[in-house]
DNA sequence: ACGTTTTAGAGGAAAGTACCACATTATTAG
DNA sequence: CTAATAATGTGGTACTTTCCTCTAAAACGT
């Protein structure tokens, strides 16, 4: 139609468009739809699967969630079992009737769901989507979600209009996440997301920081905020050197 | 922990609570991990089911995506092509540049998705996670989230900020879809969506109605808008009887 | 403490998928 | 037009899951 491509992207696209509308397919449902073999749709949910674009199943496929990142395979596996250790130790800082900001990233989505489960009366504001829909199905969360230019990639919403509206509220924690922490404090590398980070830390009485330990010492791109800016550090293992002793200094409460 | 509940509750719980993080789980792999059998697992998925929790798949569960009504599976199915056909004529009405507000909704995700298919360089506002996901992957067009409160139920956000947001805008073509329409005009039963309908009606130089034909004469709770208040309505079949001569001798083009 | 109900596990037959190697059919390039 | 290459279909085996019934154990109320 627009694009004289051959009958295999066509069928492709066809199965990504199909897994945005139900979240999971089936292989033999697709082969009698698209009208070819099974085998066939098999080798297209491979390739798909290698470009990122859908996650294969046992009986078929399953459309990437808005809101996870794309290498989310690869980079959770290897700390599943310490971020559910933050994000418990995390919710044990939450009251009922709390004001909660959540930003995006993984370990912010454990603490989402942890969050869910603990069922705790809250209201989140949120430019996450994979934190929306995990508080979504909770009766006991109030989940307001910000305006802003959708990632794709990061799963969220960020830009001016994302920052404009966290102006207009005031919470009583702000939980964040980063890619790196260093003795100048946490760092993360997309432009963006520092943005909305700080506009959340600007706007909360304390500061929660959710990192695991593998981030200890690496610096990125951006400074997200001083070290003293944050009020709480809630990780896995205590940082040892440097950066253990800054914070020891500090007034940042740790949390293991 | 909160509540005594038995371990089935808690097993359940935690079942939900990891498809939030991956898209997609095995039974088998949940059985390991829980360390009861699979035919424990197979029963509980079972119950999540039923209550709209999760979704069955063949070698497990998958996670109910944001965007994507409970019900989905029956209410779609039945007019699966009724609606690409819609869709792929509302595409037609898209000019490369055109600001588009999209409203919630199957009728309208549909719509999402043929738009990102055909690639059109176009900038979307929608207050709906399925339409945001649908154009999210694609880097032709660019798309605003509204403010509002999350409606896991709806899949979308609603509420006042929505509709202030929605003010500061001013689009090309409005998209919405809609429970029924009669004489009086299109309805609909949520009262939160109805008022996001409205805001994006008013912000919009023409006014496309989605819809297929088993909504024809059907009333709800609230009246989005007269019928005139319609540029253009987009369905599967003409309308027979008095809406049919209704909407000929108004000023709304059919397509059909 | 007792009996009832709920919940969990075992086993086996039936069905559906995966996976592999090979044949066949488009598609493309020269 | 023909040869090379990519794409697709076929057949058969091994594996996984489903689904069923029945039994064991745990939880519950009285």
């Amino acid at each position: 139609m627009y694009l004289p491509e051959g009958k295999k992207a066509r069928r492709q696209r066809a199965i990504v468009s199909e897994l945005g509308l139900s979240p999971t397919v089936r292989t033999s449902d697709l082969a009698r739809r698209l009208g070819v073999s099974v085998e066939t749709v098999r080798r297209d949910i491979e390739e798909l699967t290698q470009q990122g674009l859908v996650s294969r199943t046992y009986g078929g496929a399953a459309g990437r969630q808005l809101g996870l990142q794309p290498a989310y395979q690869e980079r959770e596996a290897l700390a599943v079992e310490e971020r559910d250790a933050i994000a418990a130790k995390a919710v044990g800082l939450v009251k009922a009737g709390d004001v909660l900001m959540i930003d995006s990233g993984s370990t912010t989505a454990r603490f989402a769901h942890a969050l869910a489960r603990a069922a705790i009366r809250v209201t989140v504001i949120t430019n996450c989507f994979a934190v929306a829909q995990a508080l979504a199905m909770n009766d006991a969360a109030r989940v307001i979600f910000c305006p802003g230019d959708v990632s794709g990639r990061e799963g969220g919403v960020y830009g001016s209009e994302t920052c404009a509206f966290l102006k207009g509220f005031y919470a009583d924690v702000t939980f964040i996440g980063a890619s790196g922490l260093t003795v100048d404090g946490p760092t993360d590398v997309e432009t963006g997301a520092t943005w909305v980070k700080r506009g959340m830390i600007d706007r909360a009485e304390r500061q929660v920081l959710l990192l695991d330990s593998s981030k200890f010492g690496r610096r990125h791109l951006e400074r997200i905020c001083p070290l003293d800016g944050l009020s709480d550090l809630v990780t896995d293992r205590k940082p040892d050197g440097a950066l253990g002793e800054r914070i020891a200094a500090g007034p940042t409460a740790l949390h293991v």
